[in-house]
DNA sequence: TGATAAACGGAATCCAGGTTCCGTATCGTC
DNA sequence: GACGATACGGAACCTGGATTCCGTTTATCA
């Protein structure tokens, strides 16, 4: 088992770096992370092999909570309301948090290992709301997944480089509800 | 009055790095560009002082392409084609050429000085062809600039970083249209 | 408490890519 | 076709920031 001090510096980084990477986005300088965590930049690395994988490993826990409260979502509320409360969800979250849309961008293509079953994961849930939520007649029955996917990650960004009104996810919503 | 050569360079240099910076958006380097436009580094910077401007002179030079097609279809164009094809073609273009959408970045906060009349331009003819489509009843009457741009912002992005589906667009226009 | 392995800090190293410099080539003029 | 002024090419330089290295410190266990 590691040592008592590791594990609790690696905890430390985990946070810090989420907080950086959450004000600052990928371009954010490894000093800073470990800085924030109070911890020398040479701790960071023995926890985490390159600042891609610190991101990776933040990446991953946060898709994790998100696919955990669209499992939540989809027992507790009706579909409609699942459906566009987690679309809400996904945006909010990218506002708040810059170093995250990348993983949305990823949702199709180059995935690098070990986040593949994630990815597949997080399309299983949207399918699986988006279908609730038509059968519900909710959601236009044209629409798939693949417009779901551009929209979430359009809205996304574009919530993470600014502004992004409410009143303009509501624009989209409504293009997206039954005529 | 510049020397013949200098003139020819220049224009191969803007041609290349409009190519270059399509292709590869901001990360392209400026040996890229230079290479490609049969110039050595030299030259390129003998021309722009600097990558931020040879970026800028581009954005610069689409923008008022943009602005002039604006105008055009606002006089030509019945008011509610002329609103959504303008929208239409501002995607399109954020998804062939990807050192764009920074610009619509900057619509509303952080301009560069010289750059803020064409802001201003930009905003005012999207405005006139906002309202138009308003009082021809083609949009919702309570749909506003910043949603507009919101919605553009996130469209081009999603365009530039992946696949933006025309599924997807018209369910953000079907979302702007009158109910 | 002492020994030893595991972790730590952070200065030094490396590298990518933008920018500068200067010897050479080209243009325009007399 | 010769001269000065302009431009050119591209190697060298510089900088920011990721990554490595190693002497020092700390945890763990007899």
């Amino acid at each position: 088992m590691p040592r008592s001090d590791a594990l609790r510096n690696r905890a430390r980084v985990l946070d810090a770096a989420e907080e950086v990477l959450a004000e600052q986005g990928l371009t954010a300088r490894m000093d800073a992370i470990a800085a924030r965590a109070g911890v020398g930049v040479g701790t960071v690395y023995r926890h985490f092999a390159t600042k891609e994988a610190l991101w990776q490993a933040i990446v991953v826990a946060r898709v994790d909570v998100l696919l955990a409260e669209a499992r939540r979502l989809r027992a507790e509320a009706d579909p409609a309301t699942a459906f566009f409360t987690f679309f809400a969800r996904i945006v909010a979250d990218a506002a708040a948090k810059k170093a995250y849309t990348d993983a949305l961008r990823d949702a199709g293509i180059d995935v690098k290992d070990g986040q593949a079953e994630q990815v597949a994961a997080m399309r299983a849930a949207i399918t699986g709301l988006l279908r609730a939520a038509q059968d519900a007649h909710a959601v236009r029955a044209e629409v798939g997944l693949p417009e779901i996917l551009a929209l979430l990650r359009g809205a996304s960004l574009a919530a993470e480089t600014g502004d992004f009104p409410p009143a303009a996810l509501e624009i989209i919503f409504s293009g997206l509800r039954t005529v």
